[in-house]
DNA sequence: GCGGACTGCTTACCT
DNA sequence: ACAGGTAAGCAGTCCGCG
């Protein structure tokens, strides 16, 4: 039978012992599976001689062993080709999982090892050039295909690239792979709740209790609540968003319809489920004697067996994906607070504590909601976030599985190591980098405890600034990756004439000038398809809809990696770290922009403002920009241009901190308190009444009247907070917890002294991640949980402060402040502090 | 014993 | 668990002050 189907996942399978394919076929919304067929096998290499392993290895390992043979290999840190000695094992544990293995024996006698620490399946990915995420064409049980090759018409994009016959390379096998779009799948999404009895966690390494109740929404319409039958029947068959409620009189017979249920669904949601929901459904299978290995359980993850499983919990807290995709809409990382940032939905509130006692319409209502929050948050946008994942899979060459589940870095090394196996190229082990290029950082940083100088910050000239050019390097760090070739590979390199090749005369590094190395290929491709071609189509109005979505998720997936592509280098977990790498590319960028500045002024330009690889330019002619523009490409071989013209924009005078309109009237703020989470919606609305004030002016004498005017909402605003018009809700300062109450050890915050005031009376523990809502109270304190807290417990003149350095940051700008906008008010008591 | 100057911790932001 | 740079508010400490 031929057909196509995505290539979801690969994984070990123990019983024929060798990779297992998992496929999904879209036709059939089917998953179906392929055991390798090549004979491939788990190694390493290592540099004992071939002759010298049976020795070393011993008979018990040697019974495990499955081949020993020599390997060409080429060494980039030195730059030569090695002889290598490659064993191949019978089973991936004898490598390096089990306690007797081969890869701390070798190292026990004094060898070196190689590509010993990844994981079997990423490892056959690599060897078989499989490509994750991709439509595949299977002819027969021993044959596939890609669906999508290189066409004719895709030569127009290979025009746009400027690079060598790696490069071309790469672009040639990439660019097919992001033609096709993501599949249509079947979503169920799943949570559970558990009979633990008040104030105890249920875990599910010791799945002792029930499950009560198991709620399922899928985006094929199914929703249903299974209940454990317990007391009284329910008075309703139906939640009120439409579930069936359904009562099993046992448990095994609920557990048993649920994985009926779940394996006819593809892709299978959860919020927490690899810690709680599939491991507990695991376990109480196993204690009540049902016989399924529906649901397995791996070092790092659950999956499902006849699916993928996704856990958005892990998903949304990937900082790539929160800071990226969603623009830090949210912050915390429980299912109420992503709910309620994206959705505007919230959880059914409850006591927490004593869900196991609700009656059973109640229950059945508070459980279906999380499945239906699930399932909404996992479908997101018209699938964008699955959207997502198929890029980010088919360019890290991760399984969609392990894109969901591990950040940014290990997405980056693992399309590296493709790349490198791909070429025969060995896999340096992190600390032969440090040794042989280098690990010591020449510039001091700015913040105390960090490795090396980062970017330069210019000091902003206050106050307003009409018609306002900014101008910048469009992917800068990923620029001069690509430019200058700048990665561990050339850094520092072996060859004596590339020593004189130093890009920044005050640092010691070299960079190799003979072409060397394949990542500032590899990046160079990826920004230069994203600038030339992805954003483009994105916006191109003959596509369809459809097309647009999809080539909007491919852009913004190649930026995501782009954006990292430096900052890994100076991460001390990355597997191909290198801090001199990283210290040469943010000393590029400052030299860049300190050139770009003094080339402006050279043209009779003023610069009132820049950070990292932007310059804020007043009153700049347009040919003098694209003048500007061109020189500075010409100079420096990176492109620095016109990102957007301010109509105007209010400077602070503080870094990272401004106010601009542009054109259209649309007001962007930048790291004004006003702007922050944080602070009581009281003072962000307060302030955003102000800012609509400074939409309408177009000139400076706009400005003056609307000095004026903002003056007065202020004052309004100040006499709302005196009289009390406002609800302890919009007062409440809302900050995240990030550790557990008991880890504040040195000093407890007036968030935590909340937190802890909550746990405290309400019995519970509150989880990392969660957002506190605190007042500002007059008692001895200072603060209490807003819950707890009456309006005559509120300190009104801390909340005066507040507004004081809110609007003091704008107000500054325009000449004032906010003592003298304040002052000749009437003023009542409560305000007598000025 | 108390307040101001200071440092360090914590959070949230910018590129 | 990608990096460094900037800002704010508070907790805690030290020191001077009869």
């Amino acid at each position: 039978m031929i057909r196509n189907a995505y290539l979801l996942s690969v994984d070990y399978e123990g019983n024929s012992k060798a990779a297992r394919l998992k496929f999904f076929d879209p036709e059939r919304q089917e998953i179906f599976f392929m055991i390798d067929w090549t004979g491939h096998r788990p190694y390493l290499l290592t540099d004992a001689p071939p002759e010298r392993i049976k020795e070393i290895l011993g008979q018990n390992l040697m019974s495990r062993v499955h081949s020993i043979t020599s390997v060409n290999k080429f060494n980039v840190l030195e730059d030569r080709n090695v002889v290598l000695t490659k064993v191949e094992a019978k089973d991936p544990l004898a490598i390096g999982g089990s306690p007797n293995n081969i890869r701390e024996t070798l190292k026990s006698e004094g060898y070196r090892v190689w590509e010993a620490n990844i994981k079997y399946y990423n490892c056959y990915i690599y060897d078989t050039g499989l490509e994750p995420g991709a439509l595949y064409l299977i002819k027969g049980p021993n044959e596939v295909e890609l669906s999508c090759k290189f066409e004719a018409e895709d030569q127009q994009i290979i025009e746009l690239l400027s690079g060598g016959k790696e490069e071309l390379e790469f672009a040639k096998r990439l660019i097919p792979l992001l033609r096709q779009p993501a599949p249509k799948l079947k979503i169920l999404a799943l949570d559970i709740e558990v009979a633990s009895p008040r104030g105890m966690i249920a875990r599910s390494k010791d799945a002792k209790w029930p499950i009560i109740s198991v709620s399922l929404s899928g985006n094929d319409g199914l929703k249903q609540v299974h209940l454990l039958k317990r007391g009284r029947p329910p008075e309703k068959s139906k939640t009120h968003l439409g579930a069936s409620i359904i009562v099993h009189e046992r448990e095994e017979e609920l557990i048993k319809e649920i994985f009926n249920i779940i394996s006819s669904y593809p892709l299978i949601l959860t919020f927490n489920g690899d810690d709680f929901d599939l491991p507990y459904l695991a376990e109480r299978a196993k204690e009540l004697g049902i016989k399924s290995n529906i649901i397995k359980k791996e070092r790092d993850k659950v999956t499902v067996e006849t699916g993928i499983h996704i856990d958005l919990y892990k998903l949304f807290r990937n900082s790539s994906i929160r800071v990226y995709i969603f623009n830090n809409a949210y912050i915390g990382a429980t299912l109420d607070e992503i709910a309620e940032a994206l959705l505007n939905e919230r959880k059914i509130e409850v006591d927490k504590s004593n869900i196991p006692d609700l009656p059973p319409e109640q229950l059945a209502e508070y459980s279906f909601q999380d499945a239906y929050l699930t399932l909404k948050l996992g479908t997101i946008d018209n699938n964008s976030l699955i959207r997502l994942l198929f890029v980010f899979s088919r360019i890290s060459k991760l399984t969609i599985e392990d894109v969901a589940r591990y950040g940014i870095s290990k997405w980056i090394s693992n399309m590296i190591f493709y790349e490198y196996r791909r070429r025969g190229w060995l896999i340096p082990n992190p600390e032969e980098i440090q040794a042989i290029r280098g690990r010591e950082t020449f510039t001091k940083a700015t913040i105390e405890g960090k490795k090396y100088k980062g970017a330069l910050v210019l000091e902003p000239v206050p106050g307003p600034h009409f018609n306002v050019s900014v101008l910048d390097f469009a992917s800068m760090y990923p620029s001069i990756i690509g430019t200058w070739r700048i990665s561990f590979e050339t850094i520092n390199c072996p060859h004596e004439d590339c020593r004189t090749n130093r890009p920044v005369e005050d640092l010691p590094h070299w960079v190799c000038r003979k072409g060397l190395g394949i990542i500032p290929d590899l990046i160079k491709t990826i920004r230069d398809l994203r600038v030339r071609w992805y954003k483009r189509i994105e916006k191109d109005p003959t596509k369809s809809p459809t097309e647009r979505d999809w080539y909007g998720a491919v852009q913004r997936g190649l930026k995501v990696l782009l954006n990292a592509s430096y900052g890994v280098f100076g991460y001390e977990n990355f597997p191909l770290y290198s801090p001199p790498t990283a210290e040469m590319i943010t000393a590029i960028g400052r030299k860049a922009i300190m050139a770009s500045i003094e080339e402006a002024e050279k043209e009779g330009l003023r610069v009132i403002y820049g950070d990292t690889d932007s310059l804020f330019v007043e009153n700049a002619p347009k040919e003098k920009i694209e003048e500007l523009c061109k020189k500075i490409h010409e100079k420096l071989g990176i492109e620095l241009e016109l990102d957007k013209v301010y109509r105007y924009v209010i400077l602070s005078e503080l870094k990272k901190n401004y106010l601009g309109v542009l054109e259209d009237g649309s007001v962007e703020i930048k790291g004004l308190l006003g702007k922050k989470r944080n602070i009581p919606a009281f003072v962000r609305r307060a302030f955003e009444d102000v800012i609509s004030i400074l939409k309408d002016v177009r000139d400076e004498k706009d400005l003056e009247n609307a000095k004026q005017e903002i003056f007065a909402v202020i004052r309004g605003w100040c006499d709302k907070l005196e009289r009390g018009e406002f609800s302890l809700q919009e007062v409440a300062f809302e900050v995240m917890l990030t550790k557990p109450t008991d880890g504040y050890v040195k000093t407890t915050p007036q968030h935590v002294k909340a937190a802890m005031m909550l746990e405290r009376r309400k019995g519970i523990r509150i989880q990392p991640g969660a957002v506190i809502s605190f007042v500002k109270t007059k008692d001895k304190n200072g603060v209490k949980p807003v819950e707890f807290a009456k309006k005559e417990d509120l300190d009104l003149d801390k909340y005066l402060e507040i507004m004081e350095t809110t609007f003091g940051q704008l107000l500054g700008a325009l000449g004032t402040s906010f003592r003298e906008v304040m002052s000749g008010v009437k003023r009542g008591s409560l305000l007598d502090y000025f």
